[in-house]
DNA sequence: CCCCAGGGTAGGG
DNA sequence: CCCTACCATGGG
């Protein structure tokens, strides 16, 4: 547990890049929100606030924020309560997941908002990073609340579910604008309840999420996994599949847990180098 | 022109 | 269960 030192305005995490690397956290596919502002600045929206952060060797700084926030809202969004050196030790016992912790063990898995994680992998299927960027921000600057500095929340459920299926298709989502309008007309009208989806056993909750259209078991996984905070959910995508065929023809080893921790790891790898150092 | 991107659905074996 | 076509869009 790392404790917050006032700094300015801010806060002072003296956490170290080998614990949080935030130029890995923030750009690893996990969250589509934040970007870097120079160098070890990073800028972004998560649960209805700007945060500004700056990294060095030493730690973390906060812009701008009380304790209060920090403790209320970034704490848990940045995991800060996980033992990932332990995750890292446990992992570092196979070659590939040796190979991936040596090449990014600053990467933590984000706690997002559930609705804003949900809509954001419906908009990643067949899709690449930087458009699913591009799309989320059409949306928030459309729909959402202003945050100062041209930024913009992530709109409500209710916000999206009172608009038209003309609206979402005037988003360049292509085939997805569809999903999206279903998806907020079912959480609008209680069909889907996402409270009750985090309170529910991870199989159970699989299922209610699949039960919108457009969210299949790579989805599924990704939202509970970034979203719900189910760590053991494991989402295999093109990269993962890759790194699957690659390391383990036999199947991804049951006792490196929490599974979607090290997935986390390995996609970043595979996505940025390829696994080309195994 | 091709292929690919943090896939899923619908339809037919 | 499997396999395949198709889905809309932008970048390489």
């Amino acid at each position: 547990m790392y404790n917050p030192i006032p700094r300015g305005d801010g806060l002072f995490l003296p956490i170290p890049p080998k614990e949080l690397n935030l130029a890995d956290t923030l750009d690893c596919g996990q969250c589509f929100r934040f970007a870097a502002e120079g160098e070890g600045v990073f800028v972004g929206i998560a649960h209805g606030r700007l945060l500004r952060l700056t990294q060095t060797q030493e730690g973390i700084l906060f812009h701008d924020l009380s304790p209060e926030e920090f403790h209320q809202t970034w704490e848990e969004y940045f995991d800060l309560r996980t033992d990932y050196a332990a995750c890292r030790k446990a992992f570092s016992e196979d070659p590939t997941l040796a190979e991936a912790v040596a090449f990014a063990g600053g990467i933590r898995i984000l706690r997002q908002d559930p609705f804003e994680t949900l809509l954001s992998f419906l908009i990643s299927q067949n899709n690449n990073i930087p458009r699913i960027k591009a799309s989320i921000e059409r949306i928030c600057e459309r729909f959402g609340e202003p945050l100062g500095g041209d930024r913009f929340a992530f709109p409500s459920p209710q916000r999206l579910a009172a608009l038209s299926p003309e609206d979402f298709s005037g988003l360049g989502l292509g085939y997805r604008d569809a999903y999206l309008c279903d998806c907020v007309r079912r959480i609008a009208d209680g069909r889907l309840d996402l409270c009750a989806v985090a309170r529910m056993e991870l199989d159970d909750a699989r299922q209610a999420l699949r039960t919108v259209k457009g969210v299949g078991p790579k989805v599924a996984e990704c939202v509970l996994l970034f979203g719900f905070g189910r760590t053991e959910a494991f989402p295999v995508d093109t990269w993962m599949k890759k790194a699957l065929r690659l390391y383990y023809p036999q199947g991804f080893p049951e006792r490196y847990q929490p599974a979607g921790i090290a997935q986390q790891y390995l996609f970043h790898y595979m996505r940025t180098c390829g696994g080309a150092t195994a």
